[in-house]
DNA sequence: ACTCGGCGTCAAGATCGCGTCAAGATCCGC
DNA sequence: GCGGATCTTGACGCGATCTTGACGCCGAGT
């Protein structure tokens, strides 16, 4: 499982990137302040951080040079918009990529997809294949009989939930929850217009379905 | 045992809670207030939280913070729908997950479950097993000779009913009470029916059934 | 032996949930 | 600001599921 580091001052982010990444089937660890992520990476070495430069101890900067000190792991840094000659110094040091806040959370996946991809990743690439359908969900290619086919990103967010419990059972409101948000639990119908379209792109009979499989009432299910 | 704390200051959903979670093999302690929650948060840290936000001493969002504020106990939050919005999301940013009211038991349920589960305790998988057939109550999947067998909703609830009493007894009242509400006390033809359903698909021969056992005039119970 | 209550069985009608389609609304890149 | 892709929303038909009523059987009580 990856295990991805985020640091930051505000709570509140923490919560919000630990969430995220929990659903999206990372393993978490959160730090407040530089001195504890230090002490984090040296119990045990994450495969991403992400790394705001904002702290109330050390300075950003300072961890990031700690940190690559003796380390090659990746760091996705978060800025606050007008600390721009931080940001410049950050990569100057050795940062993978930048994010400027206020982030989009999927912007923010796909860079901690990115940087984990380009040192190799931690060996867990998730990939799904099931007949003549493959299903790379860290890299987000879908192909069918060879050919790419094109999934949207609330298409390919309900592919991952269902994938990451291939086979088991995803109850409705707990895959509108994860995609969807909080509150949007009832809006069943937004899951059979999007599981339609997600056939009608990969089943070989959409009509007949043998990927995505309903449970009445229940939910549904990535059969593998 | 995994332990579960309940907060609200309406007593009727602190029952039904209570209630619902104990048949499902919790330990719950239940708080009317924010006050006594901290309490009973300082005596035993739960494993979850389930917490109203409209308390009559302390803020909903108050008790939360206090409760991040030196422990990672996963928070389910409850909600009136129509409380203000920036609450809700002043909310999302502490809370794991949140449900609104009028909730559904099966939902609040679900992501209790998802929330000890991402904390490590352990989701409590259910499978009963009686001779050739297998029930797995919370993947809802039934077997019959390793074939698959298709349950409606209906009868699944049926099923976890009785399932959740192995071998004893649950009246007619209750069993009806339990799947079709208050106010069907006395439709027992139902019972009949479901039953019936029931034997025909799951026992060997549905006419003597050793499985779904009738106590005329009681009830039923699920032989194991 | 007859009656009566409770149960299992069956089938027809009502209802519900799902898949499908299409028309706005909204987002995003150019 | 424009145009295409994507998401939201509402409507509709169909099949599965649930509800409802009727009937016959069996055992207990008279």
């Amino acid at each position: 499982m990856t295990f991805v580091l985020a640091v930051d001052d505000d709570p509140a982010i923490l919560r919000t990137l630990s969430i995220n990444l929990r659903a999206r089937g990372y393993d978490v660890e959160t730090a407040g302040d530089g001195r504890s992520a230090l002490q984090i990476v040296q119990e045990r070495m994450p495969d991403v951080v992400i790394l705001d430069l904002g702290l109330p101890d050390l300075d950003g900067v300072a961890v990031l040079k700690r940190l690559r000190s003796h380390a090659q792991v990746p760091v996705v840094v978060l800025s606050a918009r007008h600390e721009s000659d931080d940001k410049v110094e950050a990569l100057d040091e050795g940062a993978d990529d930048y994010v400027t806040k206020p982030f989009d959370m999927e912007e923010l996946l796909a860079r901690v997809r990115a940087a984990i991809r380009r040192t190799g990743g931690d060996g867990a690439p998730f990939v799904v294949e099931v007949g003549d359908v493959r299903l790379d969900i860290t890299e987000r290619q879908a192909t069918r009989n060879g050919e790419e086919v094109r999934l949207t990103p609330t298409e390919w967010h309900i592919v991952e939930v269902l994938a990451r419990r291939e086979g088991r059972l995803v109850r409705q409101a707990e895959l509108l929850h994860e995609v969807w948000g909080p509150g949007y639990d009832r809006e069943t119908n937004y899951l059979r217009v999007f599981l339609a379209q997600l056939r009608r792109k990969l089943e070989a009979d959409p009509a007949r379905p043998t990927l995505f499989i309903t449970d009445p009432g229940i939910g549904y299910r990535l059969v593998v």
